[in-house]
DNA sequence: AGCTGTACCTGCAGGC
DNA sequence: TGCCTGCAGGTACAGC
């Protein structure tokens, strides 16, 4: 669920708390997580944090580049000063702070702390040169073009052309697009009545324009809501989004279709993740 | 080359 | 109550 929404709520709150503060000290209690020399972060100070698709990129000012992916249940909490709201700490931050599901905590200056929880261990926190950030992360050197940013309906309509696979496993292709996920795939297209299984290359012109201009839609309403906290997912000041309450498609089996009310969300498995569409609306 | 299926992990919901 | 199974979904990679 971390998808580009997610990760630039985070982003946002992040730069708030963190920009033009010291890492006095790099705390690492799982060293699969955390990948590179804790020397070449401490002493710095955070100079911006950039988001590139679902991955966070913390720019210090030695030249040095903290890039964090978190997957699925990775959380990044900040408790300290600039923190107007103490007291809003969700239930979904896994084990409170400090934990067993603490891997990863940066000691701040003023007494402030970053934690970085993370239940599944999918996630990872990598040290690279910000210069060569696009060459030297393995991932984000793969990324294709992402919503609000380069994603042209030019190169969309070129890119889904070449590939027969279905289209909702195409959306989720981070060397496709950069920074949809599952949620925003599903409701994507709903909204835009394309079935989740047509064949990229099938699909008419005026399908890829009103799925183009879906997935923008979407993903500006996922930011709206701060996100979707289904499972693990809260911002660093320890609250929860509330996309959860306002998706479209995803979720929805076996509830009356909200547009044609004339059938139910099917659930199936396309590429190995939960689908959900409505038969009516969205017609093979 | 392009694509599919599965591994990586853990917690939790649901069935019996 | 408690055990067991399956599911959650972002990526990496083995294998077809």
């Amino acid at each position: 669920m971390p998808e580009l929404p997610e990760v630039e709520s985070v982003k946002l709150q992040l730069q708030k708390y963190l920009v033009g503060h010291k890492i006095d000290k790099v705390e690492v209690r799982n060293s699969r997580i955390f990948q590179g020399d804790v020397k070449d972060v401490e002493g710095t100070k955070v100079k911006d944090i950039r988001r590139f698709a679902k991955v966070l990129a913390i720019d210090l000012d030695n030249g040095n580049t903290l890039v964090i992916h978190i997957k699925l249940t990775g959380q990044l909490i900040y408790r300290g000063i600039n923190l107007k709201k103490p007291d809003t700490l969700s239930k979904k931050v896994t084990d409170g702070l400090g934990g067993k599901h603490t891997h990863v905590i940066l000691h701040l200056d003023r007494n402030s702390k970053l934690f970085y929880n993370d239940v599944r261990r999918f996630g990872w926190i990598k040290v690279t040169q910000s210069s060569k950030l696009k060459v030297q992360n393995e991932f984000i050197k793969k990324l294709g073009p992402e919503p609000f940013k380069d994603l042209t309906v030019e190169y969309f309509r070129q890119m889904l052309s070449k590939t027969k696979r279905a289209i909702k496993v195409v959306l989720m292709d981070q060397s496709k697009i950069g920074g949809v996920g599952n949620i925003y795939a599903n409701d994507a297209l709903w909204l835009a009545k394309v079935n989740p299984k047509k064949s990229s290359s099938e699909l008419s012109d005026e399908e890829i324009k009103k799925l183009y201009k879906a997935i923008h839609e979407v993903l500006k309403n996922g930011l709206k809501y701060g996100g979707a906290s289904e499972l693990a997912f809260v911002t660093p000041d320890g609250a929860e989004g509330k996309y959860q309450d306002h998706t479209l498609a995803y979720g929805h089996e076996g509830q009356l279709c909200s547009r044609c009310k004339k059938a139910k969300f099917t659930k199936y498995f396309l590429g190995g993740r939960g689908t959900y569409w409505c038969p009516a609306c969205q017609p093979a």
